[in-house]
DNA sequence: CACCACTAGTTGAAATTTGAAAGAGTGCTA
DNA sequence: TAGCACTCTTTCAAATTTCAACTAGTGGTG
């Protein structure tokens, strides 16, 4: 329990740990340059525009999103100030409210969409072949699972 | 160039961009809650602790970070004012200072690193196979190599 | 119904991060 | 060696994020 990670696993710790922070810089970087989206907006935006009816509960967006409560109600309040979503009482928990895509929002997303999916193309996607694909996705399926298993109990029964 | 990302990697996308900000959080979490360190911190004192002299330039280690210069400055600045670190003007450039780790920097490391480390096994390494473990070194040492090259050549002629 | 424990989302203040200057120094070139 | 273009780091203000209340509302229970 207090063992060090054997060498290969610190490497591959390093390696990700430095990479992932520079892609994600360099994606938002990229979207910034071409639309006046971070990457946080264009998330939302995808989000909401897969949905029925193109809203969601906040609470159902920041678990997906992975954002605080207070960090979403931000968020959304930007998007709103810049007309890319509205924000409207839930019908069926009036406690509840839910962030709905404007046309705006949707257009920008549009417009947005092939410069940012062709910047995850050049940094990443083009540089790995299918089993690394695989095995990517496999590794980050199951990690999230079970974060998200590990979240999900410790809220439940606060094991302290 | 206006392609969409083939099925595959769209779902290794999605994966990867949600578990990985999972991870993010919750290493952080796990770090706060043994040791007064952020996951940035903690960073820091490491890349002190492994330089000859336990010190590093400003430059060097935002770049070693991926962190902007102002953000460096106040990372520091914090570590600073918590006895983590001092700040040094550096011998061979006057327009440079050095971070230097301090004895309390140190042992904050040493008892940190412990907890730091299991978590990084628990909720990631100890998943993975040694197949995997390879790969994802591979994939993330190349795609680091290359987010490295674009910035520095970009930032040396930049094409626009 | 009245109470209570719990959930959804927002708010406010403090901490952090960004982005655009500014301050200082370096080093080449004339 | 004066001038200039560039680099290293900090500063300042604005934007974002966190953290801890707080407001409303829900759903049992008695």
């Amino acid at each position: 329990m207090t063992e060090n990670l054997d060498s290969a696993r610190s490497a591959a710790w390093r390696a990700y740990i430095e990479a992932s922070q520079r892609l994600y810089t360099q994606l938002e970087e990229d979207l910034r340059a071409d639309s006046d989206l971070s990457f946080a907006d264009y998330h939302v935006l995808v989000l909401l525009s897969e949905t029925p009816g193109q809203r969601q509960r906040m609470g159902e967006l920041a678990g997906r999103l992975v954002f605080s409560p207070s960090r979403l109600t931000y968020q959304i309040s930007s998007m709103q100030r810049r007309g890319l979503v509205t924000r409207e009482p839930c019908p069926d928990d009036r406690r509840g409210s839910e962030a709905v895509l404007t046309a705006a929002g949707l257009l920008a997303l549009s417009e947005a969409a092939p410069h940012h999916l062709a910047s995850v193309r050049t940094h990443l996607m083009d540089d790995l072949d299918d089993a690394e694909v695989a095995c990517l996705t496999r590794v980050f399926d199951r990690l999230g699972d079970r974060l998200r298993a590990a979240r999900a109990s410790s809220t439940t029964h606060a094991t302290n």
